[in-house]
DNA sequence: CGGGTTCCCCCT
DNA sequence: AGGGGGAACCCG
């Protein structure tokens, strides 16, 4: 219901979804306040998919506030960190360069779906999103993909979050062809981490309770140069353009340490 | 449920 | 003016 059968070529494809419940359970029973955890990464967390990861560095959010069930979902184009408490990605990562954009020149399809792939009770549905006053806002962005088969995946709804509707199409529309030049014109790879973050007590939308998500960032880090920088975004109609903070800054702010240790970066 | 159409807003 | 991010509505 609400989701999409991708069909025969997809499902040639061997999608694993690692899953971490076990570990959560075990995790449960050691402490009596279990107050803001996180399901713990297993170690093969998208083992299916390194490639989209610097040097092999998952980047495992630190204990926080609405951080609940985590999966690791591969796409061709993109690797999700899935959070079932938020019903939304932790982050999105992709890895750009000139090759994959100068093949992003599929027409988009605009089928968003649920994604089987996780429980239900994980899962954003259509339904949630339908008449929220909020946009399915894509991650990693359907721009980018580079082939249909990436295109399709990309309206998963575990590619997206609720994002106000002018944030989407201005401002962050931008900030999205910004990145996506900057790749084609790059000299190798570039990766791009994508993702909300949520304040205590944020809203949710429809009866699944999808988090919506205060602010948004996007994070560019171009291997061959080793520069980085990072868009920071209220996720709000009246947020407009502004200059990004360091990637130093994005750590601080999310928790989350997003490059292996130790790292050469400066800023743009 | 699929597909097509119409509309909206923002940015270049 | 055109393109890209969407929503909502209609119709088989």
């Amino acid at each position: 219901m609400n989701t999409v059968n991708f069909g025969h070529s997809l499902a040639r494809l061997t999608w694993r979804v690692t899953v971490a419940a076990a570990l959560a359970a075990a995790a449960a029973t050691v402490s009596a306040k279990p107050s803001p955890s996180v399901t713990p990464l297993p170690a093969r967390a998208f083992a299916d998919c390194p490639a989209f990861f610097v040097e092999g560095h998952v980047p495992t959010p630190a204990a926080a506030p609405h951080l609940g069930k985590l999966r690791a979902l591969c796409y061709e184009a993109f690797a999700v960190l899935h959070n079932g408490e938020s019903k939304t990605p932790v982050y999105v990562v992709q890895r750009l360069n000139r090759a994959a954009i100068d093949d992003a020149d599929e027409k988009r399809t605009n089928k968003f779906f649920a994604d089987a792939r996780l429980p239900r009770d994980e899962r954003a549905e259509l339904g949630d999103y339908k008449r929220s006053g909020y946009s399915r806002g894509h991650m990693a962005p359907a721009g980018d993909m580079p082939t249909a088969q990436a295109m399709a995946q990309s309206f998963s709804l575990a590619n997206m979050v609720p994002q106000a509707i002018k944030h989407n199409g201005g401002p962050w529309a931008k900030i999205e062809q910004d990145t996506r030049r900057y790749a084609q014109r790059a000299q190798g790879d570039v990766f791009v981490f994508t993702g909300p973050v949520f304040k205590a007590g944020s809203d949710t939308i429809g009866d699944g309770q999808v988090r919506v998500p205060s602010h948004l960032y996007k994070l560019v880090y171009d291997a061959t140069t080793h520069r980085s920088w990072a868009y920071w975004q209220a996720n709000d109609d009246a947020e407009r353009a502004s200059k990004p903070i360091s990637y130093e800054e994005l750590v601080q702010r999310t928790g989350i340490q997003f490059l292996p240790q130790p790292i050469r970066t400066s800023s743009r």
